[in-house]
DNA sequence: GCGGAGACTGAGCAAATTGTCCACCGAATC
DNA sequence: GATTCGGTGGACAATTTGCTCAGTCTCCGC
């Protein structure tokens, strides 16, 4: 057997280890994401017992949390992305500024941070005078001293997991 | 009609207006992801029709990019996330750099960016010790001459599109 | 060496879903 | 007034799903 998985102190952490059947189901499910079970078994040349075992384990395990649908915000008229870095007064603490960011529709993810930030949000706008309404409305966070943005001019490689899951699957 | 869509002058670069229908479409989706057509219908109180015309003409004007599957790297051991900052030597630009760094599999994504740095990218590692790693590999690229590391500790805000999809759908 | 335990196969079944038609309706457009 | 577009509701065959079963294989511990 290759599907091992070792076991975490932490319930729900699991590490789960991928083997290349895993890691070629969720290629193929990521290139044809509308194909079926059935497909799948077929393209695969496996059961499609099998294929359904895998999914609901990977499923199960935490490392397929979901199946999108995947939007595109460009496509939405937001084709601006910018990443701001935020200074915070510390006496409160991040959640309460997370909170408030989470309220703000054009925060698509907020990371706390090393360094000389404290928090680092992807933000979009429909355009550059849309990112300082934005910024704005960040800057106006209770807690919020400093913003530093740089825009995203282009994006040579978009979001992906593919080659890591190749990477981990063998 | 409210589902008009205004036309760019680049083929593709189509700006769509989503109504609440769609949105509502949208956040069924992702909130359960495998059901189907017909259950959506159902859902939605409209004609199963209506429901396919919905999804094929965003997915059409690129609203929709993709149905997943949703790859968590945590769960796959690569537990450490940061975002690694690149000053790089102008002379060969941009592209042939980030043609390097798509080869790595821990660099899930690249950006070039405004500001201080030359580009900015999106790592994990299994370990902070194994980032060290991840970036020795980004600095031996060619072109790369020196980058800024953060590390994302937390991440109270997870990529997320919903609240975007919603403000835009009314 | 002798059992398990776990994974995979191949098969079968009823129930549900899909893809694809159709005709009809109402609203907005020309 | 005629046309176009989006939505409705129904129908159909073909496919897929969810589930179960028995049999086989390999790995592992006793």
């Amino acid at each position: 057997m290759d599907n091992l998985l070792s076991l975490r102190a932490t319930e729900g952490e699991t590490v789960m280890t991928i083997d290349h059947l895993d890691a070629r189901l969720v290629a193929l499910l990521a290139a044809e994401p509308r194909i079926g079970v059935l497909e799948c078994s077929r393209r695969l040349d496996v059961a499609r017992g099998t294929v359904q075992a895998r999914l609901d384990r990977m499923a199960a395990k935490g490392v397929i949390t979901g199946y999108g649908p995947d939007i595109d915000p460009a496509a939405l008229g937001f084709d601006v992305t910018a990443f701001v870095t935020l200074h915070i007064r510390q006496v409160a603490g991040h959640v309460p500024v997370a909170d408030q960011l989470a309220l703000v529709p054009e925060v698509l993810e907020v990371h706390t941070i090393t360094g000389g930030g404290d928090m680092l949000c992807r933000v979009v706008a429909r355009s550059n005078a849309d990112l300082q309404r934005v910024i704005d409305l960040i800057v106006d966070v209770q807690g919020v001293v400093r913003t530093e943005s740089v825009i995203a001019l282009d994006t040579p490689v978009p979001y992906r997991t593919l080659p890591l899951v190749r990477a981990a699957g063998g």
